[in-house]
DNA sequence: CTCTCGATGCACT
DNA sequence: GTGCATCGAGAGA
Protein backbone atom coordinates (compact mmCIF):
# COMPACT_ATOMS: atom_id res chain seq x y z
CA UNK A 1 0.00 0.00 0.00
CA UNK A 2 1.46 3.02 -1.28
CA UNK A 3 0.80 6.38 0.88
CA UNK A 4 -0.13 9.21 -0.47
CA UNK A 5 1.97 12.13 -1.92
CA UNK A 6 2.09 15.60 0.11
CA UNK A 7 1.25 17.16 -2.79
CA UNK A 8 -2.26 15.30 -2.65
CA UNK A 9 -3.01 17.73 0.65
CA UNK A 10 -1.34 20.52 -0.73
CA UNK A 11 -4.46 21.57 -2.09
CA UNK A 12 -8.16 23.26 -1.20
CA UNK A 13 -8.99 22.09 1.74
CA UNK A 14 -12.60 20.81 0.99
CA UNK A 15 -11.20 19.22 -2.68
CA UNK A 16 -9.13 17.21 -0.23
CA UNK A 17 -11.65 16.30 1.63
CA UNK A 18 -13.63 14.69 -1.14
CA UNK A 19 -11.05 13.49 -2.69
CA UNK A 20 -10.02 11.44 0.57
CA UNK A 21 -13.19 9.13 0.15
CA UNK A 22 -12.58 5.53 -0.61
CA UNK A 23 -8.54 6.11 0.19
CA UNK A 24 -7.14 3.51 2.66
CA UNK A 25 -6.30 4.48 6.29
CA UNK A 26 -3.64 2.67 7.48
CA UNK A 27 -2.46 1.81 11.15
CA UNK A 28 0.35 -0.51 11.87
CA UNK A 29 1.86 -1.33 15.37
CA UNK A 30 4.43 -3.18 15.38
CA UNK A 31 3.61 -5.24 11.89
CA UNK A 32 0.07 -6.05 13.16
CA UNK A 33 -1.75 -3.70 10.27
CA UNK A 34 -5.24 -2.43 10.04
CA UNK A 35 -6.97 -0.57 7.48
CA UNK A 36 -10.25 0.69 6.80
CA UNK A 37 -11.63 2.27 4.07
CA UNK A 38 -13.08 6.65 4.30
CA UNK A 39 -16.60 6.81 3.79
CA UNK A 40 -16.71 10.17 5.89
CA UNK A 41 -15.20 13.10 6.04
CA UNK A 42 -15.30 16.60 6.95
CA UNK A 43 -13.59 20.19 6.24
CA UNK A 44 -12.21 22.32 8.11
CA UNK A 45 -10.31 26.21 7.23
CA UNK A 46 -9.02 29.04 9.21
CA UNK A 47 -10.07 32.69 10.21
CA UNK A 48 -12.89 31.99 7.17
CA UNK A 49 -14.23 29.18 9.37
CA UNK A 50 -15.71 29.63 12.70
CA UNK A 51 -16.12 26.31 13.29
CA UNK A 52 -12.33 25.59 12.78
CA UNK A 53 -9.81 25.21 15.61
CA UNK A 54 -7.90 27.61 14.05
CA UNK A 55 -10.93 30.34 12.86
CA UNK A 56 -8.52 32.68 15.79
CA UNK A 57 -4.80 32.03 16.12
CA UNK A 58 -2.27 29.52 16.74
CA UNK A 59 -1.68 27.90 19.89
CA UNK A 60 0.10 24.79 21.54
CA UNK A 61 -3.24 22.67 20.48
CA UNK A 62 -4.14 23.93 17.07
CA UNK A 63 -0.41 24.46 15.85
CA UNK A 64 -0.80 21.17 13.44
CA UNK A 65 -3.21 22.83 11.30
CA UNK A 66 -0.77 25.46 10.98
CA UNK A 67 2.33 23.54 9.78
CA UNK A 68 3.61 21.10 7.05
CA UNK A 69 0.30 19.57 5.02
CA UNK A 70 -0.06 15.95 5.27
CA UNK A 71 0.61 15.29 8.78
CA UNK A 72 -1.82 13.90 11.28
CA UNK A 73 -3.63 16.70 13.45
CA UNK A 74 -5.30 14.94 16.76
CA UNK A 75 -7.07 16.43 19.34
CA UNK A 76 -8.79 15.28 22.80
CA UNK A 77 -12.30 15.98 23.28
CA UNK A 78 -15.14 15.44 25.36
CA UNK A 79 -12.95 14.15 27.70
CA UNK A 80 -12.86 10.63 26.34
CA UNK A 81 -12.36 10.93 22.84
CA UNK A 82 -9.59 11.57 20.22
CA UNK A 83 -10.23 12.78 17.00
CA UNK A 84 -7.90 12.26 13.83
CA UNK A 85 -7.48 14.93 10.96
CA UNK A 86 -4.96 15.26 7.87
CA UNK A 87 -3.68 18.73 7.49
CA UNK A 88 -4.43 19.90 3.85
CA UNK A 89 -4.84 23.34 2.47
CA UNK A 90 -3.55 25.70 -0.05
CA UNK A 91 -3.37 29.42 0.29
CA UNK A 92 -4.68 29.72 3.47
CA UNK A 93 -2.54 29.44 6.72
CA UNK A 94 -4.48 26.73 8.68
CA UNK A 95 -6.67 23.40 7.19
CA UNK A 96 -7.62 19.90 8.20
CA UNK A 97 -9.51 17.22 7.18
CA UNK A 98 -11.39 15.87 9.94
CA UNK A 99 -11.59 11.58 9.32
CA UNK A 100 -15.03 10.92 10.52
CA UNK A 101 -15.68 7.14 9.25
CA UNK A 102 -14.35 4.26 7.90
CA UNK A 103 -15.41 1.10 6.99
CA UNK A 104 -12.63 -1.69 7.98
CA UNK A 105 -10.95 -4.06 5.93
CA UNK A 106 -7.80 -5.68 7.76
CA UNK A 107 -7.62 -6.33 11.29
CA UNK A 108 -10.87 -6.71 12.37
CA UNK A 109 -10.41 -9.17 15.38
CA UNK A 110 -7.70 -6.45 16.31
CA UNK A 111 -10.59 -2.90 16.35
CA UNK A 112 -13.12 -5.59 17.85
CA UNK A 113 -10.98 -6.20 20.42
CA UNK A 114 -9.93 -2.22 20.99
CA UNK A 115 -12.97 -1.45 20.52
CA UNK A 116 -14.10 -3.66 23.47
CA UNK A 117 -17.57 -4.56 21.52
CA UNK A 118 -18.43 -7.62 19.23
CA UNK A 119 -20.52 -5.72 17.31
CA UNK A 120 -18.54 -5.80 13.65
CA UNK A 121 -21.18 -3.34 11.77
CA UNK A 122 -20.36 0.16 13.57
CA UNK A 123 -17.16 -0.18 14.34
CA UNK A 124 -15.17 2.90 12.58
CA UNK A 125 -18.77 4.54 12.72
CA UNK A 126 -18.24 8.12 14.49
CA UNK A 127 -14.94 9.94 14.57
CA UNK A 128 -14.36 9.10 18.27
CA UNK A 129 -14.80 5.23 17.44
CA UNK A 130 -12.42 4.84 14.84
CA UNK A 131 -9.75 6.19 16.50
CA UNK A 132 -10.09 3.87 19.71
CA UNK A 133 -10.31 0.91 17.58
CA UNK A 134 -7.11 1.78 15.60
CA UNK A 135 -5.44 2.95 19.02
CA UNK A 136 -4.59 6.23 17.55
CA UNK A 137 -4.12 9.20 20.46
CA UNK A 138 -1.99 12.31 20.90
CA UNK A 139 1.12 10.04 20.31
CA UNK A 140 0.54 10.47 16.88
CA UNK A 141 -0.19 13.72 16.91
CA UNK A 142 1.67 15.54 13.43
CA UNK A 143 2.90 11.86 12.48
CA UNK A 144 3.91 12.12 8.86
CA UNK A 145 0.89 10.23 6.96
CA UNK A 146 2.88 10.74 3.61
CA UNK A 147 5.82 8.22 4.77
CA UNK A 148 4.58 3.99 5.40
CA UNK A 149 5.30 4.37 8.96
CA UNK A 150 2.55 3.68 12.17
CA UNK A 151 0.34 6.06 10.71
CA UNK A 152 -0.86 7.14 7.29
CA UNK A 153 -3.15 7.48 4.40
CA UNK A 154 -2.79 4.92 1.23
CA UNK A 155 -4.59 4.84 -2.23
CA UNK A 156 -7.11 2.40 -3.13
CA UNK A 157 -7.69 0.23 -6.02
CA UNK A 158 -11.04 0.35 -5.70
CA UNK A 159 -12.11 2.59 -8.75
CA UNK A 160 -15.69 2.37 -7.93
CA UNK A 161 -17.65 4.97 -9.05
CA UNK A 162 -18.68 6.39 -5.59
CA UNK A 163 -22.01 8.50 -4.89
CA UNK A 164 -20.35 11.15 -2.97
CA UNK A 165 -23.02 13.23 -1.09
CA UNK A 166 -22.51 16.49 0.94
CA UNK A 167 -24.18 18.11 4.04
CA UNK A 168 -23.60 20.48 6.76
CA UNK A 169 -20.72 19.51 9.28
CA UNK A 170 -21.99 17.65 12.21
CA UNK A 171 -21.67 18.80 15.87
CA UNK A 172 -20.79 22.27 15.08
CA UNK A 173 -22.95 25.44 16.17
CA UNK A 174 -21.19 28.16 14.39
CA UNK A 175 -20.18 27.64 10.57
CA UNK A 176 -23.05 25.42 9.61
CA UNK A 177 -23.51 27.28 6.56
CA UNK A 178 -21.21 25.61 4.99
CA UNK A 179 -21.83 21.81 3.30
CA UNK A 180 -18.11 20.96 4.11
CA UNK A 181 -19.06 17.45 5.26
CA UNK A 182 -18.66 14.64 2.45
CA UNK A 183 -19.53 10.92 2.49
CA UNK A 184 -20.46 7.83 0.40
CA UNK A 185 -23.87 7.97 1.09
CA UNK A 186 -24.72 4.07 -0.14
CA UNK A 187 -22.31 3.14 3.58
CA UNK A 188 -23.94 5.88 6.03
CA UNK A 189 -27.03 5.88 7.96
CA UNK A 190 -28.51 9.29 7.70
CA UNK A 191 -30.67 9.86 10.48
CA UNK A 192 -33.88 12.55 10.50
CA UNK A 193 -32.59 14.74 12.55
CA UNK A 194 -29.95 15.70 10.26
CA UNK A 195 -32.57 15.45 7.19
CA UNK A 196 -34.22 18.21 8.56
CA UNK A 197 -31.77 20.54 9.66
C1' DC B 1 -36.48 1.91 15.44
C1' DT B 2 -35.82 7.20 17.68
C1' DC B 3 -34.63 10.46 20.98
C1' DT B 4 -32.60 12.29 25.42
C1' DC B 5 -29.14 12.87 28.51
C1' DG B 6 -24.98 12.45 31.44
C1' DA B 7 -19.97 11.41 31.59
C1' DT B 8 -15.63 13.42 31.09
C1' DG B 9 -11.12 16.46 30.92
C1' DC B 10 -8.98 20.04 28.89
C1' DA B 11 -8.33 24.47 25.96
C1' DC B 12 -9.56 28.83 25.99
C1' DT B 13 -12.16 33.12 27.80
C1' DG C 1 -16.06 29.13 34.62
C1' DT C 2 -17.74 27.76 29.91
C1' DG C 3 -18.12 25.00 25.98
C1' DC C 4 -17.05 21.57 23.20
C1' DA C 5 -15.43 18.79 15.43
C1' DT C 6 -18.59 12.55 20.94
C1' DC C 7 -20.46 8.20 22.57
C1' DG C 8 -23.43 4.76 24.56
C1' DA C 9 -26.97 3.51 27.78
C1' DG C 10 -31.63 3.63 28.64
C1' DA C 11 -36.43 4.83 27.85
C1' DG C 12 -40.24 5.15 24.91
C1' DA C 13 -42.78 3.98 20.48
Amino acid sequence: MEPLSKQFYCRNTTDVAKELLGKLLVRDLQGKVMVGKIVETEAYGAHNDPASHAYRRKTDRNAVMFGEQGHAYIYFTYGNHFCLNATARDSLPAGAVLIRAIEPTEGIEQMLRNRETSVSTNIGSGPGKLTRAMKITMEQNSADLCTAGELYIAGSNDQRNYKIRRSSRIGIVRGVDKAWRFFISENLHVSKKLKSK
